[in-house]
DNA sequence: GCGTAATTGTTAACATGTTAACTTGTTGAC
DNA sequence: GTCAACAAGTTAACATGTTAACAATTACGC
């Protein structure tokens, strides 16, 4: 019994997709709610976690490309919930960091967003969770990320 | 020590991003080398194991949203890859299947794809690549998708 | 049967993903 | 020191993601 392709459904990125979109959807009402993106919150929550990175940093923790950001940075500029300030050392890069504005938009929209998650931990189980923190983590070890 | 919001990367939804991202590095050239996009890619792949589906299924195979796939049907269809044909019980809809050029592409980009997987099999082992389906597939379940 | 509600799919508008080209600065070889 | 290679970000162009609005058709209540 050859077959020229894998079963459709037995694919790993359709898999990983799958699963994102399942819990993407426990968040999206809240997001919606604060009128904000996916990609908006990720790079103010990471902003609220490092008091201050570079562009390129920021592209890292957050996994958007470069361009994408540069967009989302102009934009959330533009609503001052962020600060920039040229660098000192090195002329072509510039910190990021949260205004007050941005902190209280922050403090305002976490307590929604963690009961999001207790909700998703209450319904997967922690140890499963943690469980496939862990084989993520693994695989994208072995893959050399 | 309290803390409002979980630390950043112990974040569900960019687990599974970061994760998925490491996946697709390994099938990115091989898509690029046959110009298409994933997302084309997996129009064509799901088309070539069910014969023939109306857009809204094919929307649920390969989790594209009505409007992507929209776009992306006009395009295959303008390349000549897939073929409409409109049914005869429901003037709404429409029945799409791969053309013989459709089949003949994937039948030439098929095996780099597959290779591309078994080399992550390969890389992740697979006990730990089942097992990680099967979360997947597991967490999807519990939230309900 | 009639009219309303639900379904199928497309289009529009705007944000993001992706690649390439480009600008400005920095580093390093020599 | 100079010039070429490299690095950090931005912009441009086009494809996709997302929501809303829409057209056409079908199903359902009565």
């Amino acid at each position: 019994m050859t077959r020229s392709l894998r079963t459709f459904r037995q694919s790993l990125p359709m898999a990983l997709l799958r699963a994102r979109e399942a819990v993407m959807e426990r968040f999206r009402p809240h997001l919606r709610r604060h009128a904000v993106t996916d990609q908006q919150w990720r790079v103010l929550r990471a902003l609220s976690s490092v008091e201050r990175a570079t562009v390129g940093t920021l592209a890292e923790l957050t996994v958007l490309s470069a361009p994408s950001l540069s967009r989302i940075l102009r934009d959330l500029a533009g609503r001052k919930l962020i600060v920039r300030k040229g660098s000192r050392t090195d002329l072509r890069s510039s910190w990021i960091s949260l205004s007050a504005a941005g902190r209280a938009f922050i403090e305002r929209a976490a307590p929604e967003s963690e009961a999001a998650y207790q909700a998703i931990e209450t319904a997967v189980g922690r140890e499963r969770l943690a469980s496939l923190y862990q084989s993520l983590e693994d695989i994208r070890a072995r893959l050399g990320a």
